[in-house]
DNA sequence: CCGCCTCGAGTTCT
DNA sequence: CTCGAGGCGG
């Protein structure tokens, strides 16, 4: 080694800057890929062992060696189409029979792949080097984005095997989920942007003027079309095939078959599995695998006949904030609620999309009229991701008095939520009422949000015991009301006065009490006098129950109100005594289980009874610390945590037949 | 004191 | 489902 470092280095980068115009410019190269690569591993490796003569222009740092993506117009040889969509099986068939009519025949072999959510790209190869990337632009010409591709691992420079003259090759341009996550960290410690998604940072990647960013994003490629050339395939497996011999990256998933059914088939189950993947795909491709037939189907103006994009509902959605109003929950927090112009996201109309905070708001950087991204992805609540166009005026600011009772607003102190602080507030009323009646407190059947709505409008009802002084005459003034439907609440409102002393402390809405803490302090107490009498240590003797909960608990049974309710509670008639557990096995002892999915014919709550009856304890979350995840079907982000810590995974078939129950 | 595990609370639409 | 925070073990 020479006795000067800098030196060394110089030369080394001297000597790769000459090799990179042979091999890239001139298609004339005079190494080995092997002797190139030594001289690249060593110059890699004096520049880490002396990062102070490190620079920003080294070849390790401008993978490709040339200076700048040009973004010049690439004209297409053959026109980028897009591909018709369907996004059901009618459509499909439809086409199906629409390419059979012109093949005069049924039976026909098509291929399946991933419809992977990236961009699209167009590689050129002449006598087997990469000559030129080009995007996609308007399918006519595209931008010349060759300096940055060549950045792309995935992607060949040189081809082994091609044919001579010029090949282009078409494919997709992405970047994995995991990278996504990863790649918004470090964007957000260095206060730059966050990619919404997959496809936008991908896009965002090529985007880049200088390649050494680009080279520094983990970029994936997969060839999916033929572009142009002599080659020798005649229909698109062979092609396939061909692509993988020249070293390129195809999609993982493929289905060659003549059966329409066996397709749909493929996607409705592909739409459970596909969340798995590391990428993000937004639905499969159909092609019709003979090239002859497929020139026989032709091309419309906008895409060729003879392929369909078979896509799922788009999980993001583009659109505007028309409004924000604020919601008072039943502990008085105001949330924020962004009213959107209605949008088809993932299957469902979105019109209303919560914004959690203020905080929230400033991070958006949200205006009323602004247009913004939302999604809705893996998830049931909608979410607002970014805004794409500040197109609003208006900026949200919290408001000074509570929107429905009027009284003035406060911020905790250190604290990000705004409360409405007045107990008798409608909003609160309906809150605390709703909890009440709700599913996993007490079961009222027939009270839903309308009701409670209009009984405490009404004045009907402003505490939990009012509801049982509630008679016919009430409920028949009510609107849509009959004597059945009246009937029915009552006897409702009868079946909700046995229910055991864990719902009624879950559904009194005491502060950090959930079912969770209610159930374990009704196991622990047994009757609610009991509960009523302890003191603050003997609720810190309960496990889980800490200094906060233990005061929220002891600090709701000494207030005079609800102590009066409680009375009330009682002269009504109400249950105030927990049942002894009933154990039916013991085969679970000691076993935590979660339990994800649908299961069927069961709710997860039934479900989570049944194993606790047989001795498990039960979660909602998976951790190293469960031993049993039961996962149905459509399971997503806990059975892939499972899958990673090596937990015992059952279908739901397994569950029950492992505690003795059949079906 | 820190980090893990869990729970509580709020939220949307059919 | 996700975020924030309480409980508790190390």
């Amino acid at each position: 080694m020479s006795a000067n470092p800098a030196e060394e280095i110089a030369k080394l980068r001297k000597e790769i800057e000459y090799h990179n115009h042979l091999y890239y410019d001139l298609d004339d190269p005079v190494l080995s890929d092997t002797q190139y690569d030594e001289l690249y591993q060593k110059l890699k490796a004096l520049e880490a062992q002396y990062p102070q003569f490190a620079t920003a222009d080294s070849p390790t740092q401008k993978i490709g060696g040339r200076a700048s993506p040009s973004f010049a117009p690439v004209v297409h040889r053959t026109p980028m189409m897009s591909l018709d969509n369907s996004y059901n099986a009618e459509d499909v068939r439809a086409w199906h029979e629409r390419c059979a009519k012109i093949l005069s025949s049924s039976s026909f072999d098509m291929v399946l792949e991933a419809k992977i959510d990236g961009v699209s790209c167009s590689l050129t190869y002449i006598d087997g080097v990469l000559t030129t990337a080009a995007s996609r632009g308007d399918g006519k010409t595209g931008e010349d984005i060759t300096a940055n591709v060549w950045t792309i691992q995935d992607i060949p420079h040189r081809l082994a095997h091609a044919p001579a003259g010029v090949l282009e090759i078409r494919g997709e341009i992405y970047l994995n989920k995991a990278d996504l996550t990863a790649l918004n960290e470090k964007q957000a410690s260095q206060n730059q942007i966050i990619f919404a998604n997959t496809r936008n940072a991908a896009a965002g990647s090529l985007r880049q003027k200088d390649p050494s960013i680009t080279a520094q994003r983990p970029l994936h490629f997969f060839a999916h079309s033929f572009g142009f050339g002599a080659i020798s395939a005649d229909s698109f497996s062979a092609f396939v095939a061909d692509c993988r011999q020249w070293g390129f990256a195809v999609s993982p998933v493929r289905l060659q078959t003549s059966s329409i059914d066996e397709i749909i088939r493929f996607y409705k189950d592909f739409d459970d599995k596909r969340h798995q993947l590391p990428f993000d795909t937004d639905g499969l491709v159909i092609k019709v695998n003979n090239f002859t037939q497929q020139r026989i189907l032709g091309v419309t103006a906008k895409s060729p006949r003879w392929a369909i994009a078979f896509k799922y509902p788009a999980e993001q959605a583009t659109t505007t904030v028309n409004n924000v109003l604020f919601s008072v929950g039943r502990s008085g927090v105001i949330t924020p609620v962004a009213q959107v112009e209605p949008v088809s996201c993932a299957g469902v109309v979105i019109s209303n999309a919560t914004l959690h905070n203020f905080d929230e708001i400033k991070r958006l950087g949200l205006r009323v009229g602004d247009k913004i991204i939302l999604e809705r992805a893996g998830e049931v609540i909608p979410k607002i991701i970014k805004v794409v166009e500040h197109l609003g005026t208006q900026d949200i600011v919290p408001p000074a008095v509570c929107p429905s009772c009027g009284r003035p607003v406060y911020q905790a102190e250190g604290e990000v939520g705004y409360y409405c602080v007045n107990p008798s507030c409608p909003a609160q009323i309906k809150g605390r009422i709703l909890h009440y009646a709700s599913r996993g407190a007490m079961d009222i059947e027939g009270m839903g949000e309308a009701v409670v709505e209009e009984l405490v409008e009404r004045g009907f009802v402003t505490h939990f015991s009012d509801l049982y002084n509630l008679n016919f005459f009430h409920l028949l003034s009510l609107e849509n009301f009959k004597e059945k439907k009246s009937q029915n609440l009552l006897d409702g409102l009868e079946e909700s006065k046995k229910r055991p002393l864990s719902r009624l402390l879950f559904a009194l809405g005491i502060a950090f009490v959930g079912a969770k803490t209610a159930e374990v302090l009704a196991d622990r107490f047994h009757t609610l006098d009991n509960l009523m009498q302890a003191s603050l240590q003997d609720l810190q003797a309960v496990p889980d129950v800490g200094v906060v909960v233990s005061q929220s608990v002891y600090d709701f049974f000494h207030d005079p109100a609800a102590r009066q309710q409680i009375e009330l509670l009682r002269q009504a008639g109400l249950n105030f005594t927990q049942p002894e557990k009933q154990i039916s096995s013991r085969v679970l002892e000691g076993k935590t289980v979660v339990f994800t999915g649908e299961m069927k014919g069961m709710t997860r709550t039934e479900a989570e009874l049944l194993a606790r009856q047989h001795g498990a304890k039960t979660s909602g979350s998976v951790s190293a610390k469960t031993s049993l995840v039961v996962a149905a079907k459509a399971a997503g982000s806990k059975l892939k945590k499972a899958q990673e810590l090596g937990i015992k995974i059952l279908t739901p078939e397994e569950f029950l037949a492992l505690i003795g129950q059949n079906k």
